[in-house]
DNA sequence: AGCACGCCGACT
DNA sequence: GTCGGCGTGCTC
């Protein structure tokens, strides 16, 4: 018997299988999906067992020993491996490694010991002791094939470790369960009759195409959620619910495990390595059927799928970005759809503008949900205009947002303050000669973090204290600018003294339940005013807050993306969508220096289909999606000029190769140097290109064993 | 990713 | 004449 092996190294070289003959008393056990101990080369490797067969053309070595007994990659997560592999031109095992949780990935020294039991295994028999302990512990392996490591140690762990390293014995880990949830059965609640219909054309409606829920805020598509998965379970079937990592609140994760008890898994980053390989392992034996989770829980290695549910569909989080396989949640959702028969609904407030072009072409079946289960129409928003009002302060926050606030103190509500700071931070600058404080590896400002008083590079991650002086003229006129959370807290406090304020950000959730405490702290009136960044624009519902400002709603507007108009509308919207959710009208007031921008004038109205007609029509005049297809690839080594003439040399074949296809650049980066690394990019605008990934694979090839060039493609990128 | 092989420069 | 630099290539 032989087996092809997939070894788990991140390298271009290495990826593809790799024969290995099967030794007869491990033929029962090997399976497609199982991990194993091979040799390779001169060291020892974990791999998956990708093939089975029965003979091959090369002399072989054989397989150590079996990792775990269990499948790991079921067929369906087998062949969906391939087709990313396929899709997003990344390496096979990237593919593999990026569906299973992080403990089972064969990372070099990084191994998590003190959460597993480790065991011990035979993995040649005919060895002969060669001292007394030695003897001792083969002695044992002859009633038992597996024996727990302190049991070994306690004969001799220097014997044991001899063995070890002539590789008689192998370790194996084996896991413990940690975790568990309470059931409490919550009530649930009457869906009115709109929901209901969205509801029923889920459940019998046509799984061929995904539904485009498209609910505005207040509008109940968490119970509309939580109905169909009911159904779906009734069913004997199982669900998956994404939500974005943002929103996978402590809040979220509760009322689903009030509904559904131990059957939800829930799949969040507050949980360890170790926990989340727990959450994994329920899920694969069965003892989940529902998966919550942010973009990787896609890959839940759930049997019977009976419906898939990406909530806040439009978020970029669903996109993963920064390394291979850069893939997108969605297409993976919809893939599953298919290989389960089952629908997939896919739900946004405002859509991302492929997804509802999409519906209107007919792909994607629209549902609508156009109104809150509170009754009450969309909160009021006003526009305020900095321009005008900010000229005679030096305050960031207006005097009608502050009268506002006052308002609703008085009539005992409250307020949530958001800051949008995407792509916006806090540096430091000289008064005297304007310079900014730059990180020494990167073409970034640092940003300046109060409570340590560290200036940090938020790419490469150097830190360095804040100095005294400032390093270009040496005068003592450093000052720290820009608007942080921590600024604007100062200035309510100054400026509504009696206000209780309770700030939400990084600095102050990072402690392990602080962020879950602080929501039931303010849901019970010990603040007024909440205040916070993104963290506090999604997914949360207090009842008795009617109104929301926006401190500077600019920032985001003013990135150079060309998502940065429906970025920005979409989070203006769902900040508004946290004002008046219960039985009180809200009001929604929006600072900016943009009154006129469509961005911002179509929040006021909750008009999002005219927001989505303009954007399309801009989108349709510059040449993005969804009128043509992106693609971005990346160039980068420490030699500038060396990169920008390869750079060069990519984009001059491509051009021979393709036909219909716009090249752009090569440019630098907006962000040239990252860690001393230079990057350019390249830009592919196409409609239709039949040969792409096959170029691109050749231009991929001839660079993977050259070390000066790294090349990363990325298909539909979600910004540049 | 490791690790060996191999072909040029500064030493005992 | 030898030690060691890291460029190149291979691992079933």
């Amino acid at each position: 018997m032989v087996a092809g092996v997939l070894v788990q190294l991140a390298s271009q070289n290495v990826d593809k299988i790799f024969d290995y003959s099967v030794p007869r008393e491990l033929e029962d056990s090997i399976k497609l999906g199982i991990r194993v101990l091979v040799p390779f080369g001169r060291q020892t490797l974990e791999g998956f067992v990708l093939e089975i067969k029965d003979s091959s053309q090369l002399e072989l070595k054989e397989i150590y020993s079996i990792v775990d007994y269990d499948i790991v990659l079921n067929e369906e997560l087998l062949s969906l491996g391939k087709e990313i592999q396929h899709d997003t031109l990344s390496t096979l095992i990237s593919a593999y490694q990026v569906m299973l949780p992080k403990a089972l990935k064969a990372k070099a020294g990084t191994t998590i010991h003190k959460k597993f039991h480790t065991f011990y295994k035979m993995g040649q028999n005919n060895y002969i002791g060669t001292s007394v302990p030695q003897r001792k512990i083969l002695e044992l392996f002859q009633s038992k094939d597996m024996i727990p490591k302190e049991e070994l140690v306690s004969i001799s762990s220097s014997a044991l470790s001899t063995l070890v390293e002539k590789q008689v014995l192998f370790p194996v880990q084996i896991e413990d369960y940690r975790l568990k949830y309470d059931i409490h059965q919550d009530s649930k609640k009457v869906l009115t009759p709109l929901q209901q219909q969205v509801v029923d054309k889920v459940i019998h409606g046509d799984y061929e195409r995904p539904f485009l829920l498209f609910g505005v805020t207040g509008s109940g598509k968490t119970e509309v959620y939580m109905n169909i998965i009911e159904h779906v379970l009734s069913q004997g079937k199982t669900a998956i619910i994404l939500v974005p990592e943002i929103s996978l609140t402590p809040q979220m994760v509760e009322q689903f495990s009030n509904r559904f008890g131990n059957q939800i898994a829930a799949l969040h980053s507050a949980l360890s390595d170790g926990e989340k390989y727990d959450e994994w392992r329920r899920i694969a034996r069965g003892e989940a059927s529902i998966v919550i989770g942010a973009r990787s829980a896609i890959f839940a290695p759930l049997k019977n799928i009976g419906v898939i549910i990406m909530d806040e569909e439009h978020s970029d989080s669903y996109k993963q970005g920064d390394k291979d396989p850069r893939y997108h949640a969605r297409d993976i959702a919809i893939w599953r759809g298919k290989y389960h028969c089952c629908p997939v609904v896919l739900g946004s407030a405002t859509p991302s503008l492929e997804s509802m072009a999409r519906a209107n072409k007919g792909v994607y079946q629209l549902l609508v949900l156009n109104k809150r289960v509170n009754g009450r129409s969309l909160p009021d928003v006003e526009i305020i205009d900095m321009n005008r009002e900010a000229k005679n302060s030096s305050s960031h926050l207006t005097q009608v947002l502050l009268d506002e606030i006052k308002h609703c103190i008085d009539r005992g509500e409250q307020t949530i303050l958001f800051l949008n700071r995407r792509g916006f931070s806090t540096f430091v600058t000289c008064k005297n000669c304007a310079e900014t404080i730059k990180c020494p590896h990167c073409d970034i400002t640092l940003t300046y973090h109060k409570s340590n008083k560290m200036l940090r590079c938020h790419y490469c991650g150097y830190a360095t204290p804040l100095p005294k002086v400032c390093p270009n003229c040496g005068e003592e006129a450093l000052s720290d600018l820009g608007v942080g959370t921590e600024k604007i807290e100062e200035e309510l406090h100054t400026l509504l003294p009696y206000a209780r304020v309770l700030r939400m950000d990084v600095d102050t959730t990072s402690r392990k339940g602080a962020h879950k405490k602080m929501i039931e702290a303010f849901r019970n009136h010990e603040y007024d005013i909440l205040l916070g960044t993104q963290i506090v624009a999604k997914g949360l519902d207090f009842p008795d807050v009617t109104l929301v400002g926006v401190v500077n709603a600019d920032t985001s507007l003013n990135i150079p993306d060309f998502r940065s108009s429906e970025n920005t509308y979409s989070l203006l919207s769902q900040v508004a969508g946290r004002s008046g959710r219960s039985d009180k009208q809200g009001k929604v007031l929006i600072q900016t220096f943009n009154p006129d921008h469509y961005a911002i004038s179509y929040v006021k109205h909750h008009d999002y289909l005219g927001f989505y007609k303009e954007e399309m029509f801009v989108r349709r005049k510059l040449g993005y999606p969804p009128y043509y297809y992106l693609c971005y690839i990346k160039i980068s080594g420490k030699d500038a000029k060396y990169i920008f003439q390869e750079a060069l040399k990519i984009k001059q074949s491509l051009e021979r190769m393709l036909e219909h296809t716009t090249i752009l650049g090569p440019t630098s980066l907006p962000i040239f140097r990252v860690n001393n690394i230079y990057r350019y990019g390249i830009i592919l605008k196409y409609k239709k290109e039949d040969r792409l990934r096959q170029d691109l694979f050749r231009v991929k090839n001839h660079y993977k064993t050259n070390n000066k060039v790294r090349i990363d493609i990325d298909f539909s990128p979600s910004h540049f």
